[in-house]
DNA sequence: TGTAAAAATGTAATCGATTACATTTGATTT
DNA sequence: AAATCAAATGTAATCGATTACATTTTTACA
């Protein structure tokens, strides 16, 4: 056991204050009900002494920790992180802090953040599911929730994500727009609500554009890098590949550009429509169609809609659906 | 104050198992000196009434909370985010977890992050200090700190940081050995130390060929895409612009090149010796040296690094250099 | 001015663990 | 079988806050 060196605690303000720590603890706690000299004397013995609370001694008693965890499947990926930096900003806004917990895509690692965030007795979670199971999240014993970018089955909670059929259907419409008659489509793991919604967007605009459904030049890979370069391959080894291609997200695209590149394949007449905005999509020497979400922001309003849940807000689960934002690279 | 519905405590497997708390408290923490069978009736119990020790409590009692804080000034960087992964993967090997403070590179902020870290009581902290000012994490009393990245004035600390000095050196001298003679410079803000020993490597391996330093292209930004942008910019006006130019991180790399592709510059004998490995190096349209820092393993070797002195390590700071790995694309 | 009601403050229990110290149990020796 | 010592366990204080309830002080009004 550590040992701490004089630390001031609310017994030593309450004595130089001449007050109990009771009355020192209401001070504390902004209680209107002390009078506002006896308040002011506990202030100058706090400023005086250089109190500091000892939050673990709250928590205890109050059973809140000012403290929220957030797991995603990984950390070092542009687009988790941009959620878990508008989290973060947001919670602090609010006085809360972010726990990370990285799950690595595997239910079982899922399981034991969660454990471990209970056992912290952090005051809710965020989470962005590693796969479409979550019935593991109900470990998660009576603080709230908020899921991120997916949902999972089974286990009904408030969610934040983007609109991904309407993206998807948008960039396709445009494309149409301006004479695409076939769209390849490279999609993600069905396993993922995002990656369904999005093939969905994609077949319910060919059908209200009375395009034909190629299943030739559909292909479904994982969301990353390696699987957008061998799909990329075989789309590109097919006798006629298409001119217009819907890549699922931001690493299939690398990987597909990766492909493109190496192979010195023509890319002069590619359009590629693509979720996820690219730093370096300027760089690519074909046109680009880019689905943009709003990472930031949906972590903010994941971490907003928290906060309200911790605070009590009792209602039905919302799921909340934001706007993508369409780019168009030249 | 939020009601906990019936907790197991260690007074109910206390009870059910028949022996007396501090039997118990044995029992969970190891303690050799409790004979086998009464270890196994607690943890019968234990496992019977799915007890979970609150983490809180034992914190109160012990002062230490199987936390770290890491600080930096953003986290939306694929640099910070890769050595924040390396922190996290390690820490959680030795069952620590991580509590993510942005500083906005904002010495204010930085001292507030320091300061709610203490309040938190965390067991130690790993910052990335926004400059090269320091004075302000005294404040983090009694726990110690490992600086990664940069290191700062007036604090005598741990730190984990990349060979700077070297990994720029060596890049230079590979670019002479290619028959380079004139290497222009886009630097990063002298206030920081890497920035500064990254530009000491660049003199010195001009000295060591005996090149002559020519001023006029050897400009300072402050590591951010902008100032790259600006800076390439200035550089490709001059009469005659130098044919390799180093930059000194990824951002001012990914602002330069938005420069050259805007502006139509003809980019075909150029050569960019850069810090950072970019995913997309490959699709610039020129030839690169990228000097790649190895960045979860400086986090990782942080927080090792930061655990030990958490388990007491006493000694005096130690300053770890990571070598940087050169590549090349060509 | 006396008294009821309201406002301010204090007392002490409590949150759930750990641990110094006290006590009991058990083994060992003679 | 008594004495000694080690091993195992228990008792109760403690960490530093919060808060229900009790008590005191102040205010308001008859």
């Amino acid at each position: 056991m550590k040992k701490k060196s004089h630390t001031v605690t609310v017994k030593d303000v309450a004595r130089n204050a001449g007050v109990s720590t009771a009355t020192v603890s209401r001070v504390l706690n902004g209680d209107p009900k002390v009078k506002k000299d006896t308040a002011d004397l506990v202030r100058e013995a706090i400023e005086e002494l250089g109190y500091r609370m000892n939050q673990v001694a709250r928590s205890l008693k109050t059973n809140e920790t000012h403290s929220i965890g957030i797991i995603a499947p990984e950390f070092s990926n542009d687009f988790f992180m941009n959620i878990v930096t508008g989290v973060e900003k947001e919670l602090k806004k609010h006085g809360y802090s972010v726990i990370l917990c990285s799950s690595s895509e595997n239910t079982g690692k899922e399981k034991e953040q969660i454990q471990l965030l209970n056992d912290k007795n952090v005051d809710g979670a965020i989470i962005i599911p590693g796969s479409s199971l979550g019935s593991h999240f109900s470990l998660f014993r009576e603080k709230p929730i908020v899921l991120v970018d997916r949902m999972v089955d089974g286990f009904e909670t408030d969610a934040v994500l983007s609109d991904n059929f309407k993206g998807t259907y948008d960039a396709v419409q445009y494309s149409v727009n301006k004479g695409a008659v076939r769209i390849g489509f490279l999609g993600g793991n069905m396993n993922l609500t995002s990656a369904k919604e999005r093939y969905e967007g994609y077949l319910t605009a060919l059908k209200d554009n009375n395009l034909s459904v190629d299943e030739s030049i559909i292909l479904f890979g994982d969301y990353h890098s390696q699987s957008g370069y061998v799909l990329m391959k075989t789309l590109m080894g097919q006798t006629v590949p298409p001119e217009h291609i819907f890549i699922s997200n931001y690493f299939m695209h690398l990987g597909a550009a990766r492909y493109l590149l190496e192979s010195g394949n023509d890319v002069k007449g590619l359009h590629i429509l693509s979720f996820d905005d690219l730093p370096l999509a300027a760089f690519f020497p074909y046109s680009s169609i880019i689905v943009a979400q709003p990472m930031e922001e949906i972590g903010q309003k994941a971490a907003d809609l928290l906060i309200k849940r911790i605070q009590g807000l009792k209602e039905k689960p919302r799921i909340i659906r934001l706007p993508t934002i369409m780019k168009i690279v030249d």
